[in-house]
RNA sequence: GAGGAUGUAGCUCAGAUGGUGGUAGCGUCAGGUUGUGGCCCUGAAGGUCGUGGGUUCGAGUCCCAUCAUUCUCCCCA
């Protein structure tokens, strides 16, 4: 038996359910927010992401798929990620001569070469946002906001939002080194990853989970400490609007994110109860994406939401459960010409829009009863010889357990 | 990439210290007399005990390998 590949998902229709009418919700969202959506190619040039996302990063060094074309004229991969895509598109068909801002949003699967883990897999799918044109802390507040309404009317309870500003090119790299010479002096403290890190990617060291690091961390330099009198106020006045907004957050100088897009402002929305990858939703601003991308100089935000970890904290609060469609009528038919007339009646019902069913299987009537009734069926029409003859057929109501005669001709469906 | 756990029918699982024909429940299908559901009863189908080696007179049960699943580190949604 062929199997699936590691770390993907079939997802059946009982779960498939659950996933529509969660991204119902998304859409819905999104367009009160004034967000279109934007549908971009599954696979692209690699170099897309490598100057997008960063080339240091972890993404593009391990994680993704990336494969030669069969013309072997260039190198594809398979989107790990959908913002940078997504300016792609935006840049290359012009968009940002269109008036500003712009807000787009998309709901689609991403690919990552990882240890498949609870809240993680290798295809995994994303509703992500992204808006463009403002640098001013109401859109860093309008992104955070729409974040926080889709998680909500999906009723998940106990997701707290954390804010941080990692600072701007003007401010960054004073921070960096402020936060380099003080793990310096404490190397020897520091677990072997966060050694390593303190060369490659020093703003992770807050985010080790290491009891000894973590001890460390905690009196760290905070990137907050650090900024610049323009990120500063950016910060302060975004921490300012949430709170207008009435938006729970708390400032959590340990959110520092692993794409090298972001500027300023980062988030994540944490549900707890759902295992290590708790982050349901993270994102930030991305002010020189766009014009690394060869686009203007427009700045951005945006955050990506993972479909199957809002999946995992709706189970484990018990709010994922969805009813199967049940159908209004099914028609337990005896006989040939019964079963033909079943058919053409569920096909009349069907094109004025109600769910009907028939016999398929040619089964004994006390099966097809039994069948009805597993299926939910409000009503059994049951038709066998006598009923073609005389035109009249025994409707059944399967709540009430009552039959009335109801002519063949011209069926309709109580009420 | 590195650790730990698990792998018996579609699903959830029994199978003490290795020993006569592999459980049970749910689900599926068929019945419980003459054309009728939900409860109950009966029966049937369905398993290379993940796979391959090894130890042994004998292995689902022990050992090794392998594959798969899962959790964690890492990273991220």
């Amino acid at each position: 038996m062929i199997q699936k590949i590691k770390g993907t998902m079939d997802i059946l229709p009982a779960e498939a359910v659950l996933f529509r009418d969660i991204e119902a919700v998304m859409r819905e969202q999104a367009a009160l927010y004034g967000y279109g959506e934007i549908r971009t190619p599954t696979f692209e040039n690699t170099e897309l992401f490598v100057r997008g996302v960063g080339e240091g990063t972890d993404v593009v060094q391990k994680e993704m798929y990336t494969f030669v074309d069969r013309d072997e004229s260039r190198s594809i991969t398979l989107r790990p990620e959908i913002t940078a895509p997504v300016v792609r598109a935006l840049v290359e068909h012009g968009c940002f001569a269109e008036p500003l801002p712009q807000k787009y949003y998309y709901i689609g699967s991403c690919f990552r070469h990882e240890a498949p883990q609870a809240g993680r897999s290798r295809e995994f799918f994303q509703f992500g946002t992204e808006l463009f044109g403002s640098a001013a802390p109401e859109a860093d507040a309008t992104a955070i906001a729409l974040g926080h309404a889709v998680l909500s009317r999906l009723g998940l309870r106990d997701v707290t939002l954390h804010i941080n500003s990692i600072g701007c090119p003007s401010c960054r790299p004073a921070y960096r080194r402020a936060l380099v010479d003080y793990f310096l002096a404490h190397e020897a403290k520091l677990c072997e990853s966060c050694q390593k890190r303190l060369q490659s990617n020093p703003l992770r060291l807050l985010d080790c989970k290491n009891a000894a690091c973590v001890a460390l961390a905690a009196q760290a330099p905070r990137t907050t400490d650090c900024l610049c009198a323009g990120c500063a106020e950016h910060h302060a006045t975004l921490g300012q609007l949430l709170t207008e907004m009435e938006i729970p957050y708390t400032r959590d100088p340990h959110i520092v994110r692993g794409l090298d897009y972001y500027t300023k402002t980062v988030f994540e929305f944490i549900a707890e109860g759902i295992g290590a990858q708790s982050t349901v939703c993270g994102g930030g601003r991305y002010d020189g994406l766009v014009a690394s991308l060869g686009g203007p100089e427009v700045p951005g935000v945006g955050f990506a939401m993972g479909l199957t970890r809002v999946i995992l904290a709706m189970r484990q609060q018990g709010i994922a459960d969805r009813a199967q469609p049940a159908p209004a009528l099914y028609i337990a038919a005896l006989g040939d010409p019964a079963r033909h007339k079943g058919a053409a009646i569920v096909e009349r019902l069907r094109r004025q829009g109600y769910y009907a069913e028939c016999d398929l299987m040619a089964r004994s009537l006390k099966a097809q009863m039994k069948y009805a009734n597993k299926i939910g069926a409000r009503y059994t029409l049951i038709v066998g010889e006598r009923e073609i003859e005389t035109g009249q057929a025994q409707l059944r109501d399967m709540v009430n357990s009552t039959q009335t005669a109801v002519a063949l001709d011209r069926f309709t469906l109580p009420e």
